[in-house]
DNA sequence: GATCATGATTGTTC
DNA sequence: GAACAATCATGATC
């Protein structure tokens, strides 16, 4: 064993004269090795090790040959773009790739070279043994023992190169794909969707699924992006209203434009054709707190002489915010900007909902 | 670089 | 499981 140990530095070193680079990780992960497998072989099994190395470099697509091309990775190519800037991170995952694309050309390089000098070092050692058979018997079975120990050697080190490749790889995937790191902020078009939706929906600013799946579509973002928009917009309305009010006014008068303009549209179809009784668009109202809720928008656009409008007008002491608390999502759609109606009958409508 | 804004995550509550 | 609240981490602005 002691001799099979020199021969390695040995060989290493002839191996290696031409290649130094691969001498010095050689040693330096020999070295390691000593250390860092016997900690792996006693948290875990090594096969077990080993198959999740080699599970993480497939999934990573290390594993497999570089597909030239179109190259990276199926995981990169995914990757939803939160928003934001598309082209930025259309660089960010090209260079993801680039980098990614020489991480698998190290392994691949460094795999081939333990291989070779593998194959090297056996044949070295056999004809050793051969040489050795001259002055003492040497079984068969003590050179297959002697090319075992030799594997197992080079099986370490390739594992450690596997687990330095992993390690490289999660740096990788933590500096380019963690979303906490390269959060983006949403585009202008995405923030003007959600806000348009929350204060046009202040009083009950919970959108159902299907409406987050549209505003997601919108927006150009995930649902769950949505659902965070929201929560994070609650409690940061919740705790500062006043902050939030020029925002809120902003986006309620934009939405009374909005609606003059659907109700000059609604006006003319409405010349056209004879309305029903109790038609009032895609939200009817019908209840006593549709009214309220009417009134209380109506009220709320008007502009107050101190400026101080939205906490009093959306009930926000009185009813607090409570999923399906003071209203259904019915309710909370009836509370669009809702605006008297006088259809070209005559007759006044409920109101026109946007 | 200090500060604020904002999207995401995490733990808790209902 | 959804919402809340606190917090983290990054982007934007000055």
């Amino acid at each position: 064993m002691y001799l099979c140990h020199l021969s390695f530095r040995k060989h290493a070193l002839n191996c290696h004269r031409m290649k130094p680079a691969l001498f010095s990780v050689l040693c330096e992960i020999k070295e390691k090795t000593v250390v860092s497998i016997r900690g792996i072989q006693e948290d875990h099994p090594p096969d077990a090790q080993l198959m999740r190395l080699d599970n993480m470099l497939l999934a990573e697509g290390v594993s497999r040959p570089e597909k030239r091309g179109r190259g990276g990775s199926a995981a990169v190519a995914s990757t939803a773009t939160p928003g934001g800037c598309p082209n930025d991170n259309n660089i960010e995952h090209s260079d993801y790739r680039a980098k990614l694309s020489q991480i698998r050309q190290i392994y691949h390089s460094e795999l081939e070279k333990y291989e070779q000098a593998c194959r090297e070092f056996t044949t070295h050692v056999t004809n050793l043994l051969r040489e050795q058979s001259r002055m003492r018997p040497v079984s068969p079975k003590e050179i297959e023992c002697m090319v075992g120990v030799i594997h197992g050697k080079f099986s370490a080190i390739q594992m450690q190169l596997k687990q330095s490749t992993c390690e490289a790889l999660m740096t990788l995937r933590s500096r380019f794909l963690d979303a906490r790191r390269k959060r983006r902020n949403f585009s202008k078009q995405a923030t003007e969707v959600l806000n348009e939706y929350f204060y046009s929906h202040l009083s009950n600013p919970y959108p159902s699924e299907e409406a987050k799946e549209e505003l997601a579509r919108k927006g150009g973002i995930t649902v769950s992006q949505v659902s965070n928009w929201f929560g994070n917009k609650r409690i940061r309305y919740k705790k500062n209203t006043g902050k939030f009010q020029e925002e809120a006014t902003i986006y309620t008068s934009k939405s009374t434009v909005d609606a003059t303009k659907a109700r000059a549209l609604e006006s003319q179809a409405s010349c056209l054709s004879v309305p029903s009784p109790g038609s009032s668009g895609p939200f009817p109202l019908t209840s006593a707190g549709d009214t309220f809720l009417t009134l209380q928008t109506l009220a709320f656009l008007q502009p107050s002489p101190g400026g101080n409008c939205l906490q009093s007008q959306v009930g926000w002491d009185t009813v607090p915010w409570s999923p399906g608390g003071c209203g259904s999502s019915e309710l909370g759609s009836s509370s669009h900007l809702m605006l008297p109606l006088i259809s070209c009958s005559g007759v006044p409508t409920t109101g026109s909902t946007l």
